[in-house]
DNA sequence: ATTGTGGCCTGCCCGC
DNA sequence: TGCGGGCAGGCCACAA
């Protein structure tokens, strides 16, 4: 599903479209435009404008907008959310052809939303169950530090003084941005953290290994080709073994999740 | 403020 | 073979 290094490559490829100018745009379904913007007021805002910049923060997609028709307006920002099953087509090719847990078929009606530009080319949100959604002007600010960038100071910051389990916090888009929950599973793996721990009963050393594993997994993860290529992934399912020390893994929910953890090293 | 829960959305898979 | 139920989880509204 589309967590961190997912969206990190939607985000290099919607570096194509930079430059151009939006002709249209389409929503095919209008409880995609989340924000309580009405459907017909986003299209009509983002037409005529030119894409400046594809940026991501966490596991939002922002695609910086200029002036447009009228440059005294200012810029204004398109926010696309991919959810669990949302894929980004750029001029008809996906840079992910397949998605754990969502069909890599191609019904017309799954295409949420079209972008069309001057010229030719168009970016395309393909997400079957409609868990993503485009925003306006999102609000950025809401989101935490980066999970690519993170630094101890900053974990410090998401986990001090929280009595939320571990999982939960990390899983908090305004805490941290990014990580989702096969990520969080994988991270908390290598860390030999267990998901249900107090956030904020982590010692320093505890807090180190965590801070140095989140960047590093998170760009082992992206060479590997997304968020469910990591090691424990495999193990993940009833019967499933530590694949560190052969324990036999245990299920639980944790911040409304399934959880997937090895009792013998993670504590 | 923080933390927890349920609902949304719908394709897919399993068991009958 | 068809059918129904459960499952997947990112995000948000809402409750305590």
């Amino acid at each position: 599903m589309p967590e961190l290094p997912e969206v990190e490559v939607y985000r290099a490829a919607a570096q194509a479209v930079v430059g151009r100018t939006v002709a249209g745009v389409a929503v095919r379904d209008p409880r995609f435009v989340r924000g309580g913007v009405a459907p017909g007021e986003l299209a009509s805002r983002v037409t005529g404008r030119r894409v400046t910049a594809a940026r991501r923060r966490g596991k939002l997609l922002v695609l910086d907008l200029g002036g447009g028709r009228s440059p005294a307006v200012g810029g204004l920002r398109l926010g696309l959310r991919f959810g669990m099953t949302g894929r980004l087509l750029v001029d008809g090719a996906g840079p992910i052809e397949r998605l754990l847990h969502s069909s890599g078929r191609a019904e017309p009606r799954w295409d949420r939303l079209v972008l069309r530009f001057v010229g030719d080319g168009e970016l395309v949100v393909r997400d079957p169950r409609m868990l993503g959604g485009a925003v306006l002007d999102p609000d950025e600010d809401a989101l935490g530090p980066d999970a690519l960038t993170l630094t101890l100071a900053e974990l410090a910051t998401a986990l001090d003084r929280s009595a939320a389990p571990l999982k939960a916090r990390l899983l908090d888009q305004s805490k941290v941005a990014g990580i989702g929950n096969l990520v969080a599973d994988e991270l908390l793996w290598r860390s030999g953290l267990a998901p249900a721990r107090r956030a904020g009963s982590l010692d320093e050393a505890e807090r180190r290994r965590l801070a140095r594993a989140a960047p590093s997994t998170l760009r082992l993860l992206m060479r590997r080709g997304g968020s469910h290529t990591g090691d424990l992934m495999p193990a993940r399912a009833p019967g499933g073994r530590c694949p560190r020390d052969g324990a036999e893994l245990r299920r639980s929910t944790v911040g409304g999740r399934t959880t997937w953890w090895c009792p013998l090293h993670q504590h």
